[in-house]
DNA sequence: TCGCTTAAAGCAAACATTTAGCTTTTAGGA
DNA sequence: TCCTAAAAGCTAAATGTTTGCTTTAAGCGA
Protein backbone atom coordinates (compact mmCIF):
# COMPACT_ATOMS: atom_id res chain seq x y z
CA UNK A 1 0.00 0.00 0.00
CA UNK A 2 1.39 3.37 -0.99
CA UNK A 3 0.92 6.11 1.54
CA UNK A 4 1.60 9.39 -0.17
CA UNK A 5 0.06 11.57 2.52
CA UNK A 6 0.61 12.21 6.17
CA UNK A 7 3.84 11.37 7.93
CA UNK A 8 5.54 9.78 4.93
CA UNK A 9 5.01 12.94 2.91
CA UNK A 10 6.30 15.10 5.74
CA UNK A 11 9.42 12.98 6.05
CA UNK A 12 10.03 13.06 2.31
CA UNK A 13 9.67 16.81 2.14
CA UNK A 14 11.81 17.35 5.19
CA UNK A 15 14.58 15.12 3.85
CA UNK A 16 14.53 16.78 0.43
CA UNK A 17 14.70 20.18 2.08
CA UNK A 18 17.60 19.05 4.23
CA UNK A 19 19.49 17.92 1.12
CA UNK A 20 18.90 21.24 -0.64
CA UNK A 21 19.94 23.24 2.42
CA UNK A 22 23.07 21.24 3.09
CA UNK A 23 24.15 21.36 -0.54
CA UNK A 24 23.83 25.11 -0.42
CA UNK A 25 25.63 25.40 2.91
CA UNK A 26 28.44 22.89 2.88
CA UNK A 27 28.60 21.63 -0.69
CA UNK A 28 27.54 18.38 -2.25
CA UNK A 29 30.75 16.49 -1.62
CA UNK A 30 30.59 16.81 2.14
CA UNK A 31 27.09 15.36 2.24
CA UNK A 32 26.43 12.17 4.19
CA UNK A 33 23.25 10.30 5.00
CA UNK A 34 23.56 10.72 8.78
CA UNK A 35 24.08 14.45 8.27
CA UNK A 36 21.00 14.80 6.09
CA UNK A 37 18.97 12.71 8.50
CA UNK A 38 20.02 14.82 11.47
CA UNK A 39 19.10 18.04 9.69
CA UNK A 40 15.76 16.59 8.63
CA UNK A 41 15.00 15.45 12.16
CA UNK A 42 14.84 11.83 11.08
CA UNK A 43 16.87 8.73 11.83
CA UNK A 44 19.42 7.57 9.26
CA UNK A 45 17.75 4.19 9.00
CA UNK A 46 14.64 5.87 7.62
CA UNK A 47 16.65 7.41 4.82
CA UNK A 48 18.43 4.15 4.05
CA UNK A 49 15.16 2.25 3.95
CA UNK A 50 13.34 4.70 1.72
CA UNK A 51 16.10 5.70 -0.64
CA UNK A 52 18.66 2.93 -0.41
CA UNK A 53 21.67 5.21 -0.43
CA UNK A 54 22.81 8.78 -0.78
CA UNK A 55 23.02 8.61 -4.57
CA UNK A 56 19.41 7.63 -5.03
CA UNK A 57 18.36 10.40 -2.71
CA UNK A 58 20.46 12.94 -4.60
CA UNK A 59 19.03 11.64 -7.85
CA UNK A 60 15.52 12.26 -6.55
CA UNK A 61 16.35 15.79 -5.52
CA UNK A 62 18.17 16.47 -8.78
CA UNK A 63 15.19 15.49 -10.93
CA UNK A 64 12.98 17.88 -9.00
CA UNK A 65 15.44 20.65 -9.64
CA UNK A 66 15.68 19.89 -13.35
CA UNK A 67 11.95 20.34 -13.84
CA UNK A 68 11.37 23.43 -16.01
CA UNK A 69 9.70 26.22 -14.11
CA UNK A 70 7.94 27.95 -16.98
CA UNK A 71 6.84 27.10 -20.52
CA UNK A 72 9.11 28.36 -23.33
CA UNK A 73 8.60 32.00 -24.24
CA UNK A 74 6.69 32.93 -27.39
CA UNK A 75 8.75 35.09 -29.74
CA UNK A 76 6.41 34.93 -32.70
CA UNK A 77 8.26 32.47 -34.94
CA UNK A 78 9.49 28.90 -34.70
CA UNK A 79 13.03 29.89 -35.59
CA UNK A 80 13.28 32.39 -32.79
CA UNK A 81 11.29 30.32 -30.28
CA UNK A 82 13.55 27.33 -30.78
CA UNK A 83 16.75 29.36 -30.81
CA UNK A 84 15.80 31.14 -27.58
CA UNK A 85 14.70 27.96 -25.86
CA UNK A 86 17.87 26.12 -26.90
CA UNK A 87 20.03 28.95 -25.68
CA UNK A 88 18.28 28.96 -22.32
CA UNK A 89 18.43 25.17 -22.08
CA UNK A 90 22.15 25.10 -22.76
CA UNK A 91 22.70 27.89 -20.32
CA UNK A 92 20.89 26.19 -17.47
CA UNK A 93 22.25 22.73 -18.14
CA UNK A 94 25.87 23.67 -18.68
CA UNK A 95 26.19 25.76 -15.53
CA UNK A 96 28.16 24.09 -12.76
CA UNK A 97 24.97 23.53 -10.80
CA UNK A 98 23.21 22.15 -13.87
CA UNK A 99 26.00 19.72 -14.60
CA UNK A 100 26.00 18.54 -11.01
CA UNK A 101 22.27 17.90 -11.09
CA UNK A 102 22.48 16.03 -14.37
CA UNK A 103 25.21 13.81 -13.00
CA UNK A 104 23.29 13.20 -9.80
CA UNK A 105 20.13 12.39 -11.71
CA UNK A 106 21.97 9.81 -13.81
CA UNK A 107 23.96 8.40 -10.94
CA UNK A 108 21.48 7.07 -8.45
CA UNK A 109 19.08 5.74 -10.99
CA UNK A 110 19.09 1.96 -11.12
CA UNK A 111 16.18 1.59 -13.53
CA UNK A 112 16.66 4.72 -15.61
CA UNK A 113 13.36 6.25 -14.61
CA UNK A 114 14.85 9.47 -13.28
CA UNK A 115 16.89 9.99 -16.42
CA UNK A 116 13.78 9.27 -18.46
CA UNK A 117 11.95 11.95 -16.51
CA UNK A 118 14.65 14.52 -17.33
CA UNK A 119 14.40 13.70 -20.99
CA UNK A 120 10.63 13.94 -20.81
CA UNK A 121 10.88 17.43 -19.33
CA UNK A 122 12.94 18.60 -22.28
CA UNK A 123 10.70 16.81 -24.77
CA UNK A 124 7.63 18.49 -23.28
CA UNK A 125 9.18 21.92 -23.68
CA UNK A 126 10.17 21.14 -27.26
CA UNK A 127 6.67 19.96 -28.05
CA UNK A 128 5.17 23.18 -26.77
CA UNK A 129 7.41 25.15 -29.11
CA UNK A 130 6.59 22.91 -32.08
CA UNK A 131 2.84 22.86 -31.40
CA UNK A 132 2.84 26.64 -31.31
CA UNK A 133 4.56 26.72 -34.69
CA UNK A 134 2.04 24.29 -36.18
CA UNK A 135 -0.81 26.40 -34.78
CA UNK A 136 0.71 29.38 -36.58
CA UNK A 137 0.77 27.38 -39.80
CA UNK A 138 4.55 27.03 -39.88
CA UNK A 139 6.27 23.87 -41.04
CA UNK A 140 7.92 22.16 -38.08
CA UNK A 141 10.25 19.19 -37.63
CA UNK A 142 9.28 16.31 -35.38
CA UNK A 143 10.07 16.46 -31.68
CA UNK A 144 12.24 13.39 -32.19
CA UNK A 145 14.36 15.29 -34.68
CA UNK A 146 14.83 18.15 -32.22
CA UNK A 147 15.76 15.77 -29.44
CA UNK A 148 18.33 14.03 -31.66
CA UNK A 149 19.82 17.10 -33.25
CA UNK A 150 19.55 19.79 -30.58
CA UNK A 151 19.11 18.31 -27.13
CA UNK A 152 21.33 15.25 -27.59
CA UNK A 153 24.44 17.11 -28.83
CA UNK A 154 24.17 19.57 -25.96
CA UNK A 155 23.82 16.89 -23.33
CA UNK A 156 26.56 14.83 -24.92
CA UNK A 157 28.98 17.72 -24.78
CA UNK A 158 28.04 18.60 -21.23
CA UNK A 159 28.73 15.07 -20.09
CA UNK A 160 31.66 14.08 -22.28
CA UNK A 161 33.35 17.21 -23.60
CA UNK A 162 33.07 20.12 -21.21
CA UNK A 163 34.23 22.70 -23.73
CA UNK A 164 33.05 24.79 -26.64
CA UNK A 165 29.55 25.29 -25.31
CA UNK A 166 28.18 28.75 -25.88
CA UNK A 167 25.08 30.55 -27.08
CA UNK A 168 26.32 30.55 -30.67
CA UNK A 169 26.52 26.76 -30.65
CA UNK A 170 22.98 26.54 -29.29
CA UNK A 171 21.65 28.83 -32.01
CA UNK A 172 23.51 26.94 -34.71
CA UNK A 173 21.97 23.64 -33.64
CA UNK A 174 18.51 25.20 -33.56
CA UNK A 175 18.97 26.71 -37.02
CA UNK A 176 20.30 23.51 -38.53
CA UNK A 177 17.40 21.33 -37.47
CA UNK A 178 15.04 23.76 -39.18
CA UNK A 179 17.04 23.86 -42.42
CA UNK B 1 57.62 12.37 -8.92
CA UNK B 2 55.54 9.94 -10.94
CA UNK B 3 56.54 6.32 -10.72
CA UNK B 4 54.81 4.46 -13.49
CA UNK B 5 56.97 1.35 -13.27
CA UNK B 6 57.78 -1.23 -10.69
CA UNK B 7 55.65 -1.87 -7.66
CA UNK B 8 53.13 0.88 -8.35
CA UNK B 9 52.43 -0.53 -11.77
CA UNK B 10 52.04 -4.03 -10.36
CA UNK B 11 49.57 -2.80 -7.75
CA UNK B 12 47.58 -0.89 -10.33
CA UNK B 13 47.38 -3.86 -12.65
CA UNK B 14 46.53 -6.22 -9.85
CA UNK B 15 43.76 -3.97 -8.54
CA UNK B 16 42.30 -3.47 -12.01
CA UNK B 17 42.35 -7.20 -12.59
CA UNK B 18 40.66 -7.79 -9.24
CA UNK B 19 37.88 -5.38 -10.22
CA UNK B 20 37.36 -7.10 -13.57
CA UNK B 21 37.31 -10.54 -12.00
CA UNK B 22 34.95 -9.64 -9.21
CA UNK B 23 32.55 -7.86 -11.57
CA UNK B 24 32.44 -11.01 -13.65
CA UNK B 25 32.02 -13.28 -10.65
CA UNK B 26 29.75 -11.51 -8.22
CA UNK B 27 28.41 -8.53 -10.14
CA UNK B 28 29.16 -4.86 -9.93
CA UNK B 29 26.70 -4.01 -7.19
CA UNK B 30 28.25 -6.33 -4.63
CA UNK B 31 31.67 -4.76 -5.10
CA UNK B 32 33.42 -3.12 -2.16
CA UNK B 33 36.86 -1.62 -1.73
CA UNK B 34 37.96 -4.08 0.98
CA UNK B 35 36.85 -6.96 -1.25
CA UNK B 36 38.79 -5.67 -4.24
CA UNK B 37 41.84 -5.02 -2.08
CA UNK B 38 41.75 -8.52 -0.63
CA UNK B 39 41.53 -10.09 -4.07
CA UNK B 40 44.34 -7.92 -5.34
CA UNK B 41 46.55 -8.81 -2.38
CA UNK B 42 46.72 -5.20 -1.29
CA UNK B 43 45.54 -3.25 1.74
CA UNK B 44 42.35 -1.20 1.46
CA UNK B 45 44.17 1.96 2.43
CA UNK B 46 46.30 1.63 -0.68
CA UNK B 47 43.19 1.66 -2.84
CA UNK B 48 41.67 4.58 -0.95
CA UNK B 49 44.85 6.59 -1.26
CA UNK B 50 45.37 5.95 -4.95
CA UNK B 51 41.81 6.11 -6.18
CA UNK B 52 39.90 7.97 -3.50
CA UNK B 53 36.86 5.76 -3.58
CA UNK B 54 35.23 2.86 -5.37
CA UNK B 55 33.62 5.06 -8.00
CA UNK B 56 36.86 6.54 -9.21
CA UNK B 57 38.37 3.09 -9.39
CA UNK B 58 35.43 1.78 -11.38
CA UNK B 59 35.66 4.81 -13.65
CA UNK B 60 39.30 3.99 -14.36
CA UNK B 61 38.50 0.40 -15.20
CA UNK B 62 35.52 1.40 -17.31
CA UNK B 63 37.55 3.74 -19.50
CA UNK B 64 40.01 0.94 -20.22
CA UNK B 65 37.18 -1.31 -21.25
CA UNK B 66 35.64 1.31 -23.51
CA UNK B 67 38.81 1.65 -25.55
CA UNK B 68 38.18 0.31 -29.05
CA UNK B 69 40.11 -2.84 -29.79
CA UNK B 70 40.41 -2.52 -33.54
CA UNK B 71 40.17 0.22 -36.16
CA UNK B 72 36.87 0.41 -38.06
CA UNK B 73 36.55 -2.07 -40.91
CA UNK B 74 36.96 -0.95 -44.50
CA UNK B 75 33.92 -1.71 -46.63
CA UNK B 76 34.93 0.30 -49.66
CA UNK B 77 32.69 3.33 -49.29
CA UNK B 78 32.06 6.03 -46.73
CA UNK B 79 28.35 5.27 -46.56
CA UNK B 80 28.91 1.65 -45.71
CA UNK B 81 31.95 2.26 -43.48
CA UNK B 82 30.05 4.76 -41.37
CA UNK B 83 26.86 2.70 -41.26
CA UNK B 84 28.75 -0.40 -40.16
CA UNK B 85 30.80 1.44 -37.57
CA UNK B 86 27.72 3.18 -36.16
CA UNK B 87 25.88 -0.10 -35.93
CA UNK B 88 28.77 -1.72 -34.08
CA UNK B 89 29.17 1.28 -31.80
CA UNK B 90 25.50 1.28 -30.86
CA UNK B 91 25.60 -2.43 -30.32
CA UNK B 92 28.55 -2.33 -27.97
CA UNK B 93 27.47 0.74 -26.08
CA UNK B 94 23.84 -0.17 -25.60
CA UNK B 95 24.50 -3.65 -24.25
CA UNK B 96 23.95 -4.01 -20.52
CA UNK B 97 27.71 -4.21 -20.00
CA UNK B 98 28.29 -1.18 -22.22
CA UNK B 99 25.74 0.91 -20.39
CA UNK B 100 27.26 -0.06 -17.07
CA UNK B 101 30.72 0.97 -18.22
CA UNK B 102 29.49 4.28 -19.58
CA UNK B 103 27.78 5.07 -16.32
CA UNK B 104 30.82 4.07 -14.32
CA UNK B 105 33.08 6.16 -16.52
CA UNK B 106 30.91 9.22 -15.98
CA UNK B 107 30.32 8.60 -12.33
CA UNK B 108 33.70 8.61 -10.69
CA UNK B 109 35.14 11.37 -12.78
CA UNK B 110 35.56 14.58 -10.80
CA UNK B 111 37.34 16.54 -13.53
CA UNK B 112 35.69 14.99 -16.58
CA UNK B 113 38.92 13.60 -17.96
CA UNK B 114 37.69 10.03 -18.14
CA UNK B 115 34.54 11.06 -19.96
CA UNK B 116 36.69 13.14 -22.29
CA UNK B 117 38.79 10.07 -23.00
CA UNK B 118 35.71 8.05 -23.97
CA UNK B 119 34.62 10.75 -26.35
CA UNK B 120 38.12 10.90 -27.81
CA UNK B 121 38.07 7.16 -28.49
CA UNK B 122 34.89 7.53 -30.53
CA UNK B 123 36.21 10.63 -32.28
CA UNK B 124 39.38 8.78 -33.26
CA UNK B 125 37.41 5.96 -34.81
CA UNK B 126 35.23 8.43 -36.70
CA UNK B 127 38.26 10.25 -37.99
CA UNK B 128 39.76 7.04 -39.35
CA UNK B 129 36.56 6.40 -41.31
CA UNK B 130 36.45 9.96 -42.64
CA UNK B 131 40.14 10.06 -43.55
CA UNK B 132 39.71 6.85 -45.51
CA UNK B 133 36.85 8.44 -47.43
CA UNK B 134 38.87 11.54 -48.22
CA UNK B 135 41.75 9.34 -49.39
CA UNK B 136 39.31 7.66 -51.78
CA UNK B 137 38.26 11.06 -53.10
CA UNK B 138 34.82 10.97 -51.52
CA UNK B 139 33.16 14.03 -49.98
CA UNK B 140 33.00 13.67 -46.21
CA UNK B 141 31.40 15.64 -43.37
CA UNK B 142 33.50 16.93 -40.50
CA UNK B 143 34.18 14.72 -37.52
CA UNK B 144 32.36 17.28 -35.39
CA UNK B 145 29.23 16.80 -37.47
CA UNK B 146 29.41 13.05 -37.02
CA UNK B 147 29.90 13.42 -33.27
CA UNK B 148 26.91 15.76 -33.00
CA UNK B 149 24.58 13.88 -35.29
CA UNK B 150 25.51 10.23 -34.86
CA UNK B 151 27.43 9.65 -31.63
CA UNK B 152 25.57 12.18 -29.47
CA UNK B 153 22.03 10.93 -30.20
CA UNK B 154 23.09 7.37 -29.49
CA UNK B 155 24.73 8.22 -26.21
CA UNK B 156 21.85 10.48 -25.23
CA UNK B 157 19.36 7.70 -25.76
CA UNK B 158 21.46 5.16 -23.95
CA UNK B 159 21.68 7.40 -20.92
CA UNK B 160 18.29 9.07 -20.91
CA UNK B 161 15.86 6.98 -22.94
CA UNK B 162 16.69 3.30 -22.86
CA UNK B 163 14.34 2.36 -25.68
CA UNK B 164 14.09 2.33 -29.44
CA UNK B 165 17.74 1.62 -30.05
CA UNK B 166 18.38 -0.80 -32.88
CA UNK B 167 20.54 -1.29 -35.93
CA UNK B 168 18.03 0.51 -38.14
CA UNK B 169 18.29 3.63 -36.02
CA UNK B 170 22.07 3.51 -36.23
CA UNK B 171 21.98 3.22 -40.01
CA UNK B 172 19.46 6.03 -40.29
CA UNK B 173 21.68 8.39 -38.29
CA UNK B 174 24.68 7.45 -40.41
CA UNK B 175 22.76 8.00 -43.63
CA UNK B 176 21.34 11.35 -42.53
CA UNK B 177 24.66 12.93 -41.66
CA UNK B 178 25.88 12.11 -45.17
CA UNK B 179 22.80 13.52 -46.89
C1' DT C 1 77.09 -1.10 -8.30
C1' DC C 2 75.95 1.13 -4.20
C1' DG C 3 73.81 4.08 -1.26
C1' DC C 4 70.16 8.16 -0.87
C1' DT C 5 65.86 10.07 -1.23
C1' DT C 6 61.22 9.88 -1.30
C1' DA C 7 56.77 8.26 -3.38
C1' DA C 8 53.96 4.68 -2.51
C1' DA C 9 52.46 0.56 0.20
C1' DG C 10 51.60 -1.75 4.68
C1' DC C 11 49.70 -1.78 9.23
C1' DA C 12 46.54 -0.87 12.88
C1' DA C 13 43.63 1.89 15.52
C1' DA C 14 40.15 5.54 15.53
C1' DC C 15 36.21 6.94 13.29
C1' DA C 16 32.01 7.01 10.45
C1' DT C 17 28.60 4.81 7.91
C1' DT C 18 25.49 1.11 6.86
C1' DT C 19 22.65 -2.76 8.01
C1' DA C 20 19.26 -5.45 10.64
C1' DG C 21 16.17 -6.91 14.34
C1' DC C 22 12.75 -5.36 17.07
C1' DT C 23 9.40 -1.77 18.88
C1' DT C 24 6.44 2.09 18.24
C1' DT C 25 3.67 5.21 15.63
C1' DT C 26 0.04 6.38 12.51
C1' DA C 27 -2.53 6.57 7.85
C1' DG C 28 -6.23 4.47 5.67
C1' DG C 29 -9.99 1.44 5.59
C1' DA C 30 -13.76 -1.60 7.68
C1' DT D 1 -13.90 3.65 16.65
C1' DC D 2 -11.01 -0.17 16.09
C1' DC D 3 -7.78 -2.96 13.00
C1' DT D 4 -4.08 -3.61 10.00
C1' DA D 5 0.09 -2.98 8.14
C1' DA D 6 3.31 0.42 6.09
C1' DA D 7 6.58 3.36 7.60
C1' DA D 8 9.47 5.49 11.20
C1' DG D 9 12.21 5.09 15.53
C1' DC D 10 15.72 2.93 18.24
C1' DT D 11 19.84 0.30 19.12
C1' DA D 12 23.64 -2.58 18.48
C1' DA D 13 26.51 -5.12 15.45
C1' DA D 14 28.83 -5.26 11.10
C1' DT D 15 31.11 -3.04 7.71
C1' DG D 16 33.56 0.46 5.42
C1' DT D 17 36.68 4.66 5.56
C1' DT D 18 40.25 7.63 7.26
C1' DT D 19 44.62 8.65 9.32
C1' DG D 20 49.22 8.65 11.58
C1' DC D 21 53.13 6.17 11.58
C1' DT D 22 56.35 2.55 9.77
C1' DT D 23 58.34 -0.04 6.09
C1' DT D 24 59.47 -1.02 1.32
C1' DA D 25 61.50 -0.29 -2.99
C1' DA D 26 61.88 2.75 -7.53
C1' DG D 27 64.60 6.09 -9.53
C1' DC D 28 68.62 8.84 -9.31
C1' DG D 29 73.43 10.26 -8.87
C1' DA D 30 78.13 9.21 -7.39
Amino acid sequence: MVRPGGRSARVQESVHAAVRDLIAETGRDALTVPQVAARAGVTPSTVYRRWGDLQELLSDVAVERLRPEAPPEDHGSLAEDLAAWTELFLDEMSSPAGRAYIRDALLGDPDGSNAGQCSAYAADQVEVVLARAVARGEAAPSAEAVMDRVVAPIMYRILFRPDGLDAAYARRLAAEVLA
